[in-house]
DNA sequence: TTGTACGCGTTATCAG
DNA sequence: CTGATAACGCGTACAA
């Protein structure tokens, strides 16, 4: 035995800064036990006599052993480590989902890998080629571009946790937001407000969510009697700039509206932009609401009606979600419903000239 | 030969879905020349014939063939990884030095490990050491509360890159931002405007970078004759909600003042609410810049003065420089110097009954 | 219940 | 310039 841990020892190009490294064979000298009792002891694989189980904690404070993560990914397959593919690691909206993934898998012992797609299939797909390459065990996909064929495909070898969809497929779990729901209440709160005429800015009709909040409004207009104005949707891409040429657009073109029903905030601030520099204030002149609830939701001015979409939780339960997948079960894991948050850009409709088309006023 | 592969082969335990996993082995037999060729052609360790070279190449291809990540880091002792300290992953402010990490480690083939402190020492310090079992090849701490010998301390066992103070230690590059001159900056805007009572709203004094835009808001008023008054620096500690209150304080104190600089702009949009709430309109009533820049300044209504902090820049310089680290260079990495973005949220000081205290106006 | 022995996929050393 | 060979640190089938 002195024989071979002096030639580990004697070694040379190995780990560049080797101060304190310990290893499961140094614990089992200390604890007198074998290599295997202590693997055992770490990873629960079999029932230990208690003396010895001691034994080994014991060495294993004392030593300040921790095992390394290559050599369990090597010989057992597994990693410990989720992908995690993201749009935009710095999205004001996926941050929070981020932060309950990380929690999350931490008490797991998991580390997330974040890889961002940039809102590119090709780029997602390369991201999780990535991930593949570094061997993680499972992928959390928040929202992304891939074709549902794509992921249930990547879900034959690895478990797959996608959220902003529905879809069904083996070892893949879809945990979907209730967009056309949340878009309804929005779209409600409006018109219980009194507001007939509500313009719609939507998303990048390839993404599902964006569809879905289209449905909400479409669904509410129509509950409530009203009939659908093509006039009054206008294309966004989810940014803030495109809600600001959006309401650009809408006030060009001269259609009365008394509110905005933007189909995420960001794109709410844009339009919020664009009607201040034409001097319509909110919500005297207009209402706005948009969907997400971003923290900067709150301190927009005014601060911001909105959907509120639980990113964090929606983080936590893909976690969740991922480490039942990986547990063999089914997961469970589901989502709260959407809320409407009442703030002050959204207001009861003035007496004013019904179906007049607010103007730029001058200063 | 075939007996060792069929050894493997037979191993059930191991990976659980192998599909198709190439090894540098069987890439080796492919073309026909042994493993260790392969991996010296893998990592340009030597200089091999251009023949086996294609072959290889060739035999790469074909097969598909990726390296284990955990195989090369159990046997070269490295893992391709580096630990990022943030505060907080989904902070409006660090995402976007996220994005510059990200890009420019994977560029050269490293991944990034992040992991939020949440502005504890305490969890930084338990950050680090998570990152460490996962045998990072170093660590980038993005502004973080550890102390600078704690720091120093770690970078005697692994490359450390810190941002947002100035220390010099071996295996340990600093990376700072000119908060001082930024601060300046924006002070003598605002003072050029013809402004001389203007408040600041100060970030937490245990930060570096807080004490430094104080100091540079102090210097650009001394640079222009005029004394510093205690009573318009309000302490606050980045949120929105502190840069709120900070402003009910002021108003409250009846202390007159022109206009704000809030030492960053999360601070500035809480300060721009209770403005509003206070009916007093920015910038026609008092004037108000922000600093950092972030995404949504430039949608905030009016759109805001700030200094912009080139956050993208920081997380490429700060990956720029570990990497060089690891080469074993001395870093080079420096950061652009800070330049004022003048919007809409600052304006000329109007002719006004000079030091009377803005008030509530009633609506 | 415990120890032995081997293999995970790659790199580094050393001999040719 | 190239090929054996021996680690890297751990998990696990198998024997005891």
């Amino acid at each position: 035995m002195s024989n071979k841990t002096e030639g580990r020892a004697r070694r040379k190009g190995a780990a560049t800064h080797d101060s304190g490294k310990v290893t499961l064979e140094m614990v089992a000298a200390a604890a007198g036990v074998s290599p295997s009792t202590v693997s055992r002891i770490l990873n629960g694989t079999a029932v230990v006599a208690d003396e010895k189980r001691a034994a080994v904690d014991e060495a294993i404070a004392r030593l300040g052993f921790v095992p390394n993560p290559m050599a369990r990914g090597l010989a057992g397959g597994r990693t410990l480590s989720i992908g995690v593919v993201t749009q935009a690691i710095d999205s004001p909206f996926y941050g929070g989902a981020l932060r309950g993934v990380e929690e999350e898998l931490g008490r797991a012992g998991y580390s997330p890998l974040f890889v961002s797609g940039h809102w590119s299939a090709a780029r997602e797909a390369q991201c999780i080629e990535t991930l593949k390459a570094r061997r993680v065990d499972g992928i959390i996909v928040l929202t992304g571009r891939l074709s549902d064929a794509a992921l249930a495909q990547q879900a034959q070898s690895l478990p797959v946790v996608v959220t902003g969809r529905n879809l069904v497929a083996p070892r893949l779990y879809a945990l979907n937001f209730d967009n056309f729901e949340g878009a309804r209440l929005a779209a409600h709160h409006l018109l219980s407000l009194g507001h007939r005429r509500i313009a719609f800015i939507s998303g990048d009709s390839r993404h599902p969510d964006a569809k879905e909040r289209l449905r909400g409004y479409r669904a509410a207009l129509e509950a409530a009697g009203l009939p659908f104005e093509p006039a009054l949707v206008l294309p966004g891409n989810y940014t803030e700039d495109s809600g600001r040429m959006a309401v650009e657009r809408l006030l060009d073109s001269r259609e009365p509206f008394t509110a905005i029903f933007a189909a995420n905030d960001q794109m709410a601030f844009g339009a919020g932009l664009a009607l201040h520099r034409r001097h319509l204030r909110v919500p005297e002149d207009v209402s706005l609401v948009g969907f997400d609830d971003v923290a900067s939701a709150l301190y927009a001015i005014p601060p911001l009606s909105t959907v509120h979409h639980p990113v964090y939780e929606l983080g936590q339960a893909a976690a969740q979600a991922m480490l039942q997948l990986l547990a063999g079960e089914t997961p469970t894991a589901q989502l709260p419903a959407p809320r409407f948050i009442s703030r002050e850009s959204s207001r009861e409709l003035q007496a004013a000239p019904a179906g007049a088309a607010p103007r730029a006023r001058r200063r």
